[in-house]
DNA sequence: CTGAAAGCGCTTACAG
DNA sequence: CTGAAAGCGCTTACAG
């Protein structure tokens, strides 16, 4: 059915060692032989199969990601830090995404096993127990934004708490003493570093502390609205609200403006993640920026050198940094705004 | 170094036959045998790897997606659509992007090969005998957004010039008489349609056809700005302005607005594409929108039919109807907001 | 019901 | 410099 070595090699008047030799540059093959086998391929339109080879040097070439999910962009950035180093580096990209449950991720491992070098998880749900048990210990793993305490894997992780201390710090210069906070999603670990990133910077800005300023989220754009209607609403305001993430605070701003109170001027805002719309909105939001293309080309290669020694060396925690980018919202000037990209015409 | 099947055969002292029957659910295999397998299978954490069994059955369960790219949500979109079918018809996805220029294209073709059971192609380059050399013949193809003439591929297209046509004509049902063009860039295909479907759209609409309504542009925000400037300075104005995509449409709005000109009053806008930050804008803006899921997903059902029908059927050309989303950028009422997605935070 | 053997498409010591 | 052979990890007719 479809061309194999084993037709070059009877074209060419050759052994299939010989036709694999040319085909990988081995210069010890005579440059006449070399010739022929070179014209048989033409002639026949050889196609190398790369499973064969796989098998054979028990190397894929590739390596995985399993995302949790694909929506935003968030993901697509993932996915291009990742695709991108890895290509630097010559491998291949197999995605596996949408694997919200166990069961889902536990198939994802074990479809995905043998067919790459080494894999990048990321996953708010997965536990140890379950990638010991589905993938071979040999098998290099980096886990993104995972929550996992194991010590046995690499792992990199966005520094939530140092990104909401840093904004709610940022508040506190600004003059403000009373803030709120709307959180995320109660067992959320990005949610729960924040908060704790928010609770320290208030300590050590010497604002107000106060778990009346501690308002219920669950990261969507309508909490974020009803959130800052109840804040609205108490006999003492306070002057400033940070969002666990910039969806809470779009709609609080929503509510605000609907109240008629003015941003920033009655009441600064900020949230966390800095994605592109923020800084459409009016006023444009202050929010913290992680370097999610970064993140990709750490795990990327972090994972590489795991492959290269043979997954054996010592494993670490990796803490990504973040920024604060200070817009409108908080009373900052706005700053240029990044030109987005183009969609679909390309 | 790895578990294999041999290991489980003779810790279970069986053949390695009779492993595989109990691992694929073979029913032939008696009760007992088939217990002291799987008692092997846990007891030496075995994992079979995939290779041997791709190599073996000549189907890798995998499709491809080669994409020029993966900035912005466009890509990420895509991805979700064909990574969400892929999976329901219970195939992998490898995926390969930033393929920009001819030679890397082809590097990645020669990579993916032997690895997927069909493959995804889209890419604004690409020609028939890039595929045919780099492809064998029996490898299932789909064409997503390509501009490929040929007729023994399958392919998918974005219906641009409906999508233009259609937008026209709603902004002289407006009773806009006289409608300036931002065009996309030379030798493209996107652009090129939606250059025609402008034209058509103002004949059938009996509205002002001039060489003069029409401005280059290059689909970035910068050059929709600098073409509204000049726009803006002509002696008889036009009352309306179509953008050939979203990106010049954001940028003509700037320039439109710092010129204390008012949208829709004194002059409407509508772009293409219908990317995520047009119902954010001030005011919201008309756009054409592609149900990028729906591609994923239409590519991907069409591929699966063609490996399951080996590649054996006619062929077929499809063009991805699109939607015009009113706004009020033209005059429309601005439609409900669609809640955009979390991203960093899952 | 089970096993020995051939085969999938390659690579690579080993001999010559 | 070249080839025969073994091997990578599986599956699956074929015999028994």
């Amino acid at each position: 059915m479809s061309i194999t070595i084993k037709d070059v090699a009877k074209k060419a008047n050759v052994s299939i060692a010989t036709v694999s030799r040319v085909l990988n540059n081995s210069n010890i093959v005579e440059e006449d032989t070399k010739k022929r086998v070179q014209e048989a391929v033409r002639e026949l339109v050889y196609l190398p199969n790369n499973l064969g080879r796989s098998l054979s040097i028990k190397r894929t070439e590739a390596i995985g990601l399993i995302l949790p999910d694909l929506f935003g962009e968030f993901f697509s950035e993932v996915i291009r830090g990742v695709d991108q180093t890895a290509q630097h580096h010559k491998y291949h990209l197999l995605v596996s995404s949408s694997h919200d449950d166990r069961k889902e991720i536990e198939t994802a491992l074990q479809m995905i096993r043998g067919r790459v070098d080494g894999l990048i998880i990321m996953s708010a749900d997965i536990d140890v127990q379950t990638i010991n048990k589905n993938l071979p210990k040999s098998l290099p793993v980096v886990l993104l934004n995972c929550q996992v305490d194991d010590t046995s894997y690499d792992s990199l992780n966005i520094n939530n708490y140092y990104g909401a201390h840093q904004m709610v710090s940022h508040l506190i210069n600004h003059g403000h003493k009373s803030i709120s906070i709307i959180k995320g999603p109660v067992n959320n670990h990005d949610a729960e570093e924040r908060l704790r990133g928010y609770r320290q910077a208030l300590r050590d800005g010497k604002a107000q502390f106060d778990s009346e300023l501690e308002s219920p989220g669950d990261f969507s754009e309508a909490s974020g609205y009803d959130a800052a209607r109840t804040i609205l609403k108490k006999k003492t305001r306070p002057s400033a609200i940070f969002a666990a993430n910039d969806s809470m605070a779009i709609g609080a701003l929503s509510a605000i403006q609907e109240a008629g109170v003015q941003v920033p001027e009655e009441i600064a805002l900020a949230g966390f993640d800095d994605i592109p719309i923020v800084q459409f909105v009016k006023p444009s939001l202050s929010s913290v920026r992680v370097s999610i293309n970064d993140l990709g080309v750490l795990a990327v290669n972090r994972l590489i050198q795991a492959i290269r020694e043979k997954n054996k060396f010592i494993k670490q925690k990796t803490l990504v940094p973040v920024e604060v980018i200070p817009r409108e919202s908080c009373g900052c000037p706005k700053p240029p705004r990044i030109p987005f990209y183009r969609t679909i015409s390309n």
